[in-house]
DNA sequence: CAGCAATATGAATACGTAGTCATTTTAGAG
DNA sequence: CTCTAAAATGACTACGTATTCATATTGCTG
């Protein structure tokens, strides 16, 4: 491997000089800057990043724990996340986490000594969370939160789990299901909540039968929608706690022959970009930014890693429904 | 940052001990062991790996030069290639490419020196191709691949453009239309040949208006059917060069009210899971194998890093039809 | 041309780890 | 208890860079 001692010597002049010239080329003479340029193309050299890391104690690396790509909303964020740090000329180190993997995840993270981390997969009561604290890397939290989280993005998911209840209460279902994921994450927890007292305001009473917390594995969610078909009295209104959710129900749901919105209703939250799709027209609940929460948590990631500044980053973004073809005006008989 | 001179103090040993610990536990005492296994707990310590990296010139990590995610393709691929470098013990630096940071990213991919890199966005002939072999880093490519490729996973893609055209043909189609990628990728360029093939086989005529080669996006895509919609005779059939384009005409075709596949059969080339989608069913080509060709490539890449074997790797898989629902037997007139 | 400030360069060092080699300690044999 | 081989530990150095501080060179003023 070429070093700059390696192009110091091709070039006659010393390894600070060369250094110099990577990094502060205006300290240089003209002649000299140009003899060490003309080194570092013929030898062909490339600056160690270790090396360069050791030193400066910075990396220029972020660590990104994201939650798995068949979500598709993270397929928008890891996208928005990735493409955005690069451009800063941050690397980007991926790792999608699940519940086996999570605590492994965390120490890779801290032991690569990356400059910030930026994850989404953290339970709203999270014991990782004071490790990461003491750690004092810059880290901040997208979609999901801690309890104590200080540096967060997020919609409003309250908000957003009312409003899906309340679109089809306006379109005259009367039997709303819900089926959400682990209330031990914050977005659902939130979006229940949030479910339940649109129900509330509006006098919709709630079989306990319709309500359902899946894994929200693709098997669970089929699992979730073949339980409430087989209901004596279905819902005819699915609410879920999420567009991925929402997408493997309707996947499923098609496939065993069920009429998406002629028989069923269903309703996302998140509008993530697949949702658009002209063969899924999926009615989902989404921010009304157009930035997804990955770039909004990742600019304001790089601002903390960057400026070192403290102050609190909780960014609640407020959402709106994107009326679709997954849902209709039930039929009154 | 706790080093491990700072272990070394509060141990009460050298430096030497306190590495031999981590590295080598075997050959050192058992109290000696303890009283630094003690003293890593109390003080929190982490191993830097940058350091390690500098000095045993090795990283663990594997740079991912990936297309974009939008393309459904690559979410099948990166999830596959981040778990499994992940559950062996690499970091991934993650960049989704397109042609404006090509060039960049192969740059910070071979700075941060990585102990191999995965890549799909290369071109048939690129001249960067000679460089990564100069660099003498394990590389390997999934998907396309260079004309002079040694290292390379790819699906029989001259088959799958044959068996698209053959599949609507048999379907009794002769107004076949073509909407591919640039020619100068290997997997769009061969795929073409292939359909060229099958079409010649079967003596059908294509016209010139039936032949477009889209720049893969979104809009390219549209402005491709546009363009066949518009004509007098209107193809029946458009064979794609990936279920990426075909999932973007199919999306369109359905938002402008051209039915799929009653007016008009989409096949695509690749199988990704999404085309399973209960409301997406897309007709298309793909592995018969159903590990991915990321997966394939990965596993050879880090067996590659690992022994250090030089023999080539030359990977085509067979491929099949997926007939779903996005064709249709035509309807003699 | 002297003298001095400003500019340009280089020598030495630190970063945190692993590995080499030398040294000390231990265990076992007689 | 002595001697020797084996086991355990430590001092030192390399890895490739950026930085600090010292030194050399240049340019300018009078």
């Amino acid at each position: 491997m070429v070093s700059s001692k390696d192009v110091a010597k091709y070039a006659g002049v010393s390894q600070t000089t060369v250094s110099r010239v990577l990094n502060t080329p205006e300290l240089v003479k003209k002649p000299t800057l140009e003899k060490v340029l003309k080194a570092i193309e013929a030898l062909n050299y490339v600056p160690d990043a270790n090396a360069r890391s050791l030193v400066q104690q910075k990396t220029k690396t972020i660590a990104l724990l994201s939650g798995p790509l068949h979500n598709p909303f993270f397929v928008d964020t890891t996208t928005a996340i990735v493409n955005y740090a690069t451009e800063k000329g941050y690397k980007v180190n991926v790792q999608f986490v699940n519940d086996e993997n999570l605590t492994e995840a965390y120490a890779t993270a801290i032991g690569t000594k990356v400059d910030g981390i930026i994850l989404s997969c953290i339970l709203y009561d999270d014991p990782i969370f004071n490790r990461l604290q003491e750690m004092n890397i810059p880290f901040i939290t997208y979609n999901r939160k801690h309890r104590n989280n200080e540096q967060f993005v997020e919609i409003d998911n309250f908000e957003a789990g009312y409003l899906s209840a309340k679109h089809v209460i306006e379109q005259q279902h009367t039997r709303l299901s819900w089926v959400g994921g682990p209330l031990t994450v914050s977005t659902f927890k939130h979006r229940y909540e949030g479910f339940l007292k649109a129900c509330e305001d509006h006098q919709i009473e709630l079989s306990d039968a319709y309500i359902l917390q899946t894994d929200t594995s693709k098997k669970g969610c089929e699992d979730a929608l073949a339980a409430l078909l087989e209901l004596e009295e279905k819902p005819t209104a699915i609410c879920t706690g999420s567009d991925s959710i929402a997408l493997n129900i309707l996947d499923h749901a098609t496939q065993i022959g069920a009429a998406v919105p002629d028989d069923i209703s269903i309703v996302g939250i998140d509008n993530v970009e697949l949702s658009q799709h002209g063969r899924i027209q999926l009615t989902t609940i989404g921010s009304i930014s157009e930035h997804n929460l990955g770039l909004l948590a990742i600019e304001r990631l790089i601002e903390l890693i960057e400026n070192k500044k403290n102050s609190c980053i909780n960014i609640t973004e407020s959402v709106k429904v994107f009326s679709r073809s997954t849902t209709k005006k039930i039929k009154r008989r």
